[in-house]
DNA sequence: CGCAAACAGTTGACTGAGTCAAGTAATTGC
DNA sequence: GCAATTACTTGACTCAGTCAACTGTTTGCG
């Protein structure tokens, strides 16, 4: 939550790069102490992330073994000989391309790795008993984080799902909304404070026949939301539509702006109108592209800056 | 924001474990990445290691080294041996211990070693200059997280700071009472409605001269806050206490209610008021030993649960 | 098609990072 | 005051990992 001084946009600041440098100085040193243990054991570090990946993948080839956990390819040939000669690999040869083959461990070779793999289990369980239920929880959620941040496999298999609203939900959405348009728009904190009133009101007299809420979650994170809410028997308003910005060009806005529009007209409504402002052009761009249209402009003094709010329509 | 289905509270979960062993494969695999180029230079990377660790911190004797970056004691020596006829580190005597020595890097040392630390800067600056600058401050701030919570160095040198309010606090502060009010009493979506509004009308209705809100911060992260609202010329309420479970025991909640009872004081109000609820063990604790009285007690459903509410004064 | 370039994997020949055990001198604990 | 421990050194070794040269196969392109 701390923010920066001089927000770079485009060159990491040197502050990043000491803190991730001290991160992988402590990670070495991590990883050499969960080792410690295991280098006793029958196989090198390198023959145990090995066998690690046999075990868990199918249809492995030698190169891919190589590309992967950044190994010299004569070594990790003499290696998977080794493997084969004591029955723990077998080698198929690959059906696209005679000058591959396929690898397979053997019953014999994830029997050989069990105790290796216990033992390093055991390691990391000893890692994380030291900590609290709280702090055990945190470390993972971090440690996914950044692997998923400086992870190659930049596209989760899903995007993103949508899903009603939970405990905890209203508080992060009015806390990312009150950050963001912070830092993007320079408002202050009383976009933050109607934020909290609408959602409170929203939640408080919540009618589930006529209102609804979409969530979308990406990863376990929730990164956009829209609310629908009644106005009257006739009018329904859409509030609060945000995307992080992490998230944004994946039509993420586009799929909350529809998913709002379907509930209205299932409903009943007649219209679905929305308040917004002229500075979030992004938004415009998706109610304009739904069909909705401009029916009023009016020049306003809020959230310390001077803005013209706008509202839209859609017949239903 | 995941929800553990079943929350162990003594063992880490095979999840967890499988979680960080991933984790760890994965980093393990960047580390080589970013050192793929570094050890083509002239040092090996425990060498890099060894005058990191002598460039940046004073007075280290060789076990400080072999214990902090887990090497052997004689490979450390021939190391330092090597290191010291190449006129790159110096041996005082040590002034405690005739047997150790003070070590200390020389300016031909930092020499050497300037261009290896700026390859490892520009590498870990590649990495992250794929990154959006979103993405690179929140990987930083994970693995600070993660740095934090693993590292022994368990106590901070500043345990925490008070801080007022900022732009996303009331947001964060919603969101963290909502999730564990739900957690450890079962509380539904009505409590985290109750605390926007509450905090939507002191932002709203906020006079600096007579009321004011206390933020807990720990190492970056909100950990408490607490708040204070005149009701009457006479009369201020204390609302919404709450201390991070990862932060008690520190005395942060005692020290937000003095707090607020000295700034009462200092604004001339007679009573100090507040409302909870019996379940708050140890807030209650807490109210009583800052002097407060239990002047009322109802019982009341809310938050789909049967709740015994208190109010507590305090004469100032 | 045909041929050069690239690729998957293998093998030989190294080297140097890191280990292990035994030893010395100083310090600590009882 | 003496045994146990600690800080460091040294000798002897090994094995993980590198590099380059080679075989057979596939790909790309005129």
């Amino acid at each position: 939550m701390t923010e920066v001084s001089i927000p770079t946009k485009e060159q990491p600041s040197k502050e990043q790069i000491a803190d991730v440098r001290a991160f992988t100085r402590f990670y070495t040193r991590q990883i050499g102490l969960l080792e410690e243990r295991l280098h006793k054991s029958a196989f090198s570090l390198t023959e145990a992330r090995v066998l690690y990946e046999l075990a868990h993948r199918n249809g492995l080839t030698a190169t891919d073994l190589g590309r992967d956990l950044g190994l010299d390819a004569g070594y990790l040939s003499r290696l998977l000989k080794k493997f084969e000669s004591r029955g723990f690999v077998t080698r198929a040869p690959a059906p696209t391309d005679a000058r591959q083959s396929v690898l397979s461990i053997t019953d014999a070779g994830r029997k050989a790795f069990e105790p290796l793999d216990r033992a390093s289990r055991e390691e990391v369980a000893g890692l994380l008993g030291r900590l609290s239920a709280e702090h055990r929880e945190a470390v993972v959620a971090a440690m996914q984080r950044v692997q998923r941040l400086l992870g190659q496999n930049r596209e989760p298999s899903t995007p993103y799902i949508l899903r009603p609203l939970q405990v905890g939900d209203i508080g992060w959405i009015i806390h990312r909304q009150g950050v963001l348009y912070a830092r993007e728009y320079g408002w202050n904190e009383s976009y933050e404070a109607l934020a909290a009133e609408i959602l409170a009101g929203f939640v408080k007299s919540f009618d589930p026949e006529y209102e609804n809420a979409w969530i979308a979650e990406r990863e376990g994170e929730v990164v956009g939301s829209v609310f629908l809410m009644r106005k009257s028997a006739e009018v329904a308003k859409l509030r609060l539509l945000y995307v992080e910005p992490s998230a944004r060009g994946l039509g993420i806005g586009r799929r909350l702006v529809d998913e709002c529009i379907g509930f209205a007209r299932a409903k009943g409504y007649k219209t679905l109108t929305l308040w917004t402002n002229d500075v979030l052009v992004s938004a415009r761009r998706i109610y304009q592209a739904a069909g909705f249209q401009l029916t009023g402009e009016e020049r306003h003094h809020s959230f310390g800056k001077d803005l013209v709010g706008q509202t839209w329509d859609l017949a239903l």
